[in-house]
Parts: C-alpha cells; structure tokens; sequence
DNA sequence: GTCATATGTGAGCTAGAGTCACTGATCGAT
DNA sequence: ATCGATCAGTGACTCTAGCTCACATATGAC
C-alpha cells in the first residue's frame, strides 16, 4: 500500500516553520497569516497522527517526530528553491532572439540596435533573419518582428505595434515628372515590387479608385524583385516606381534619395511581435514597450 | 532579489508528467483529469518564461530546461515522499500507550487484554497506569482510557464509551439481610466509598429519593478508601456495603464474591478514550470501537 | 497588575484548481 | 484513403481548499 503524501502546501508551511522557529515568521515568509499556516500545520499532524509541533513557552518547537521530518523536508525544499531560482536565472541570463525579415532589420532596426542595447541593456538582445514566420521552429528564437495581417495561429501571442502604411517611392528625378494630383500617371512608369507582395500594387490602385485594367497593363510592363533590398535599390537607381512599406523606406525618403509624392494608404497588416505562447518574459513586454516607444518617435519625427 | 517559487503543485504535476512522459499517465497518478495537469504544466512555463515540455508526436518530451529541471526536482520529491511515508510508517509502528486508572485496569481491561491483542494484532498496545487524567504530559501516552464527567478540557478529543453505572455492592453474607425493596436499609450497614468519589453516595441516596440526614449519619459511620481496589476487598470482606462503578464490580459480582441486590443507577459521568486532538490515528479508532463492542458484550452477557 | 507577543480557532469568502465536453493532431490498422 | 484510437490543449463553468478576519487564549517582560 502506497501511503498518500500530505498536502505539499502543509509541507511548504511545516518547512518554513521549522526553519524560522516561529509560525508568524513562516506566515510573513510565505505571506500569508500566521492562521493559515497555524491550519496547515493541524493538517499535517492529522496527516500524520502525531504532533510535529509542541508547545515551549510564548513559541513551539519540533517534536521528536517533527525534527525527524524537517531533516529531510528541510533539504528537499532547498533543493526546490534551489533549481527553480538556478532555472530562472538561466532563463533570464540566455541571449534574447528576435528574428526579423532581412529589410526591415537592415533598414530600421540595425540603425536603433545601439539605442536599443544602451536603453535595455539587460536584455542581452541577439538579433538574426528569418524571412518567413516559422522561426520558432528554431527554439533559440524568442521573439519575432514582421508585417503581417490577421488571422494569426493560435499558438503564438502576437502584440500589434503598428498599422502598416504602405506608399509608392521614386527616385528625385523620377518622380518630378510625376503629377501627386493624379496618382494614375504613375502608371507611365514601370511599377515595381517585391515578388513575396504581389497583392501592395492593387491595394494602393484600390485606395486611390484607379481603374484596375490600367493598373493591370502597368504592371505587366513591370517587375518583380525577390527582396525588398533590391527594390529600392531599383527605386533608388530610377528603374520606376516601387511599393514598399513607408517605414522601410523612412530613412531614405528623409535623405531625399527617395521621394513619395503619392501619401500613403494603411493595409490590414500590421508590424507585430510574434511571442510564443505561455512563455511570456518580462523583457519581451519591454523589447515591445521600447519597440513601440521608437516607432511613435519615427513617425512623429517626420 | 529573491526569486518566487512556483505553485508546488505545478512542480507535482510536472515532476510526475516528466517522470512518467505523459500528462495522462501523471493525471491517473494524481488522481485528477489530464486537463487539469495540462493547465499546471502551462503555468509552470509561464512562471520560467520557457517550455519545459516539446510536443512530440502524440506525447510530449522534456526541453533543455525540463530536463535541468527535472533532475533536481524529481530528486527533491522522491525525498519528500521517502521521508513522508517513512514518518508515516515509523508513527505507526510505534507502541500505542494506553493509560488507565489502576482499578479499571486490574478489574476490568487486564481479563480482556488477550483478546484485545489477539483480534488488533497491530496495535502493539502498551498499558500503563495512571490514576488522574494528565497522562498526556507524558508525551508518550497515545490514550486514556477513564470514567469522567463532561466538560472536558477542549485540548483533548473525547470518545464515549458507555454511561458510568454505580451500584452498592456487599459480600453474601451482609447482603442476605438486605431488603431490596427498602434501600433504607441498607443505611444500617457501614458505607465504603472511595475518597476521590465522595459524591457517590449521596447521588445513589437521591436516585432512590432517600433521606439526606439519614445518608449524612450512615457516611459518617462509614470509612473512605484510597482506591477502589482496597474499597472492593474491604467490601468482600464484609466491612459493609460499598458504592462502586459496576463495570468493574462486574466479575466480582458473576462469580458471587460479591452481591448488589439494590440494583444500579446512571451518573453523569461516562467511561471515555481521551486522545490527543489533531493526531487521530486509525488505531485509536479501531481501538475505540473495540473497546465498545467489548463493553456491549460485557453487559450483555450479564 | 498591564502590555506586548504568540498561537489557536469559528465563521465566512474567494481565487485557484478541478471537471466537463469539446477540438485538433498524430499514428496505426484496415 | 479512411477510420478509429489515443493524446494534449482549452473555453466555460463549478467547487472547495485555503485564506482572511476578528477574537480568544496563553505566556513572559515590566
């Protein structure tokens, strides 16, 4: 017959008691009232069948019986506390991934990283690429920052950080030629974009009512590129007219390489932070409070 | 800073989830749904800030940290659980002190002593006199077995037994020129009482209706012993009729030693086993219903 | 005696832990 | 390919272990 263990918040409250030789001080330990651990203790004799605690003056002190089980008690609750705090640590200690799409790291990240390591510097923040969204299935990878649009998967939490805007960029010479008051002359020219969003040309047709037959005509005489890197480099060297997202292009357009004369429209993605679920660490919430913080400084800079 | 441990009985959960590899086997053991051990694993992950568990085809398996966790704490709950059920065993191998007033013991308990150890071999009883009921100074006494009257102290956990019945015994001789119809009578014969029950008398007089003053003249004639062992031979040997708990007069009176023609009456007070509050063992249990069904013989068979 | 310090406890409340019933995923067998 | 068996995750709900509060009781210092 296997005897059934006592409940383990009657040991906590026994270990405590034993250790600190008084029940009010185990109570403030484990903040709680010196009533509760008094009934924990009831328990645990009952448990038992005989008193672990007797009476000395204003105090208690062990039994025989009590003194027998703190021995080991007492050293299995430290070896609890010991690992879990050494797991913790380690967890706290282990490099902070964040995985990130090539553009936005080059374009808008890197040129923060020193802000971002000087500002939070307990974070240990390690920073790698991943195009696509399956970089969790690398475990090292503890948070990931890309544009995407609802619905998310269920297993991760992902914290919205901003609407993305996206707008057609040219190069100064390019877009001079260019009348911001009839957005469909832009179709003269040839419509760039990345391969991977195929979908940004019409999105931005659809915002500005154009007819999509035009559209359709400009962006066969178009082209695609693999990376947003490309693109605007395309744009840059006066290939034609790229769609990129405003943010990328942020840098860049406030040098003047680049110019935007059409606005902006908003689309349904958003830039997030991809969290695994469960797991959430303290210096995810800041990376994302400080992630947040900087994009309201880029926009409002402008 | 110190680091707060997690829910216990979410390292439970986990430690028997890691141990047996699945959150339904560590469900059956715990006695609980696998929902319930699923939701504990979750909030361990939350308190480390990692998966301490990686799915695996149908099954789970231990991550990097879950291993490292899962060494210290499965170490740390086989401890507990040793030391637990060793204290366990240990209380109950223990000898069970019961303590007795002397009489009670020689007249009554001692004839039933074999019977007693043959049908709760278990037991391991030890006997021990003690003729007041502050037997539990001595930590070592498990029970008291004793004829008391409520209140009883709130310290201690009081067991019934069966009500005291006192009746007046004498030897044959002085007894056949008894009149059982008249107790009065009776009051021509010196009293015997015991001196730590002077009370007895004069509650047998009032059963009977009987005249106080008449009582009051017949005690002072009379003589008080010390115990009731000596008031019972004083009784046999003819000294005159002596007041006495019936239960220990009962085999005096079957073999005719002596004879109580007046019949008996109820007092207040009950046979009891007092035990320790809080430390109720099995065997205390056992030993009471024991020691009713033995006493329901006892007067049965009269 | 009074006051400060400790533990014990009856009554009542609440958050945490559990159940239920369902979903989705995986894998073996037909 | 399909079905069924097995397993873990979860939303909604329930319930009770464990807590707090307030008071009782006991000890020791002054």
């Amino acid at each position: 017959m296997q005897h059934a263990m006592p409940p383990l918040s009657a040991l906590r409250a026994f270990e405590a008691t034993a250790r600190l030789g008084s029940v009010t001080a185990a109570a403030h330990e484990l903040s709680v009232t010196h009533g509760a651990v008094s009934r924990q203790l009831r328990s645990l004799d009952e448990h038992f069948g005989v008193a672990l605690f007797a009476k000395a003056g204003r105090g208690l002190e062990l039994t025989n019986q009590g003194e027998q089980l703190q021995r080991d008690v007492g050293e299995a609750f430290a070896r609890l506390r010991d690992s879990c705090t050494q797991l913790k640590r380690d967890v706290e200690d282990a490099p902070f991934t964040l995985a990130c799409p090539g553009s936005l790291l080059a374009r808008w990240l890197i040129p923060r990283l020193d802000r971002l390591h000087s500002e939070l510097p307990e974070i240990n923040l390690q920073v790698v690429v991943s195009e696509n969204e399956h970089a969790f299935k690398r475990s090292d990878v503890s948070a990931i920052l890309a544009f995407s649009a609802p619905p998310w998967p269920a297993d991760v939490e992902v914290i919205e950080l901003i609407a993305e805007q996206i707008c057609a960029v040219a190069s100064p010479r390019l877009a001079e030629q260019a009348d911001p008051e009839h957005p469909e002359t832009l179709f003269s020219s040839k419509l760039l974009y990345t391969t991977s969003r195929p979908q940004a040309w019409p999105q931005w047709a659809n915002a500005h009512a154009l007819d999509t037959a035009l559209l359709d005509q400009a962006l066969d005489a178009g082209q695609g590129f693999e990376h947003l890197y490309y693109l605007m480099e395309a744009a840059m060297a006066g290939l034609g007219v790229a769609i990129v997202p405003k943010l990328i292009a942020e840098d860049d357009l406030r040098s003047g390489r680049l110019i935007a004369p059409w606005g902006d429209i908003e689309t349904s993605a958003r830039l997030c932070l991809w969290l695994p679920r469960h797991v959430t660490q303290r210096r995810s919430v800041q990376l994302a409070e400080w992630l947040k913080r900087e994009l309201d400084d880029t926009l409002l800079s402008r």
